[in-house]
DNA sequence: AATAATTTTTAGTCTAGACTAAAAATTATT
DNA sequence: AATAATTTTTAGTCTAGACTAAAAATTATT
């Protein structure tokens, strides 16, 4: 059983680690969850004692099998939340983040399962990222930033990268939702903008925006 | 804003004030929370500066009307959780207590109004306490123990005083429940037991029994 | 390769909330 | 009313998890 605190340290190196592969930086730690590099060495020994990560003075840390597993569990509780907030509470996607941080670590495996079975087992969170299954897998679907994607290629919303409520209003405010189609018409090279066609309707996003939208290609 | 910890003291307090109405003592506190007196009394003293107790040395505590309303702002909260693992995530009354204690410390207004409206509205948990409306105002009903009826009263069964699982799977197995018409058919001095009619089935309970379970009579 | 800059760890503190043992106050008993 | 028993508080510790400042290690720069 771990404390709030050590479910939030293992989630953040979850997270980090899904982008850089390699050991993760003490720094990087404190900056995501916003404390000092000196907490984090401390924290990061005690998780090395339970087995959660492997850490070597000076080298960063890495998850464990467990680490990785614990992880996972921690984030289909946040993101099975964060379904129930939006399909059944009203909550807006804009909205759900902190409550579900929260809910997170509410420790019964039964109040999750029933849960996951009383939301009819989705396999996505209200922006699009995939819920782990009881056994911590995480289907990994291809996605594309809209960034990358060349003129005339097309597809369709399936996630956002910035999940920040102030990001999400902007989307919603412009009528940008997952599942919708997107077409990149042209790229403006001066300032690296799209013009694009989203849901039928014409505009220009700035490269800023392209850069947290996950497309499905088709 | 208080922490799980001060809350919980607050929810013990207001729990113990329903029986005594004069002063707490910290020994009953310490009593309730599995704690030692001294860790109370340095909490009740901050308690005190927050404006949550009145505290007077030796004098024990009582709750302001502002702890009053913060500790019915608990209460609502695990009350309707309560309501909703029974009824949406099919947990029975003996398996949602421990999981409602973690839920009521979730802070979000939002969450818990929609709840309520999710729900319909619920006047009563699942074993039959009322539940505080948002401004903390608790609907009193009357009712008795069992144990006070006198042989022939009627009544419905309304709720239970001890909420453990052990008492509760005993009344499942019993199948004795809420709303339930009980009759008392003879009372015996013996033992002081009682023959009851429950639903239209005859059998005989201890007086311990009788002493928690609540009727109203008609 | 030596030095400078940066990152990370160590050593020492602090706070919330628990604890034990002893002291003080209250309540009960003679 | 004095003393005994009980309850409550005080004083001093401990742990988890945070922090600052200094030391140590690593990485970057000349």
């Amino acid at each position: 059983m771990f404390s709030q605190s050590e479910e939030n340290y293992i989630k953040a190196i979850y997270h980090l680690s899904s982008v850089s592969e390699k050991g993760i930086s003490t720094n990087a730690i404190a900056k995501k969850l916003e404390t000092k590099a000196s907490s984090v060495t401390d924290m990061v020994k005690k998780l090395s004692e339970k087995e959660v990560v492997v850490y070597k003075k000076y080298q960063g840390v890495t998850l464990t099998d467990f680490g990785k597993k614990t992880a996972a569990n921690i984030i289909r509780k946040h993101r099975l939340w964060e379904v129930f907030l939006v399909e059944k509470l009203n909550f807006s996607w804009d909205e759900v983040h902190e409550v579900a941080e929260q809910l997170e670590h509410i420790k019964s495996p039964k109040l999750i399962d029933e849960l996951d079975s009383f939301l009819g087992y989705p396999k996505r969170d209200p922006h699009g990222d995939p819920i782990p299954d009881k056994e911590g897998n995480l289907p990994q679907i291809q996605k594309s930033l809209l960034a990358t994607l060349e003129k005339n290629e097309k597809g369709v919303c399936v996630g956002v990268n910035d999940t920040s409520s102030e990001f999400l209003r902007f989307l919603d405010k412009q009528e940008i939702g997952l599942g919708q189609n997107i077409e990149v018409l042209d790229r403006e090279p001066f300032d690296d903008s799209f013009l694009v066609k989203i849901n039928g309707k014409e505009m220009t996003i700035s490269n800023k925006v392209a850069n947290n939208i996950y497309i499905q290609k088709n």
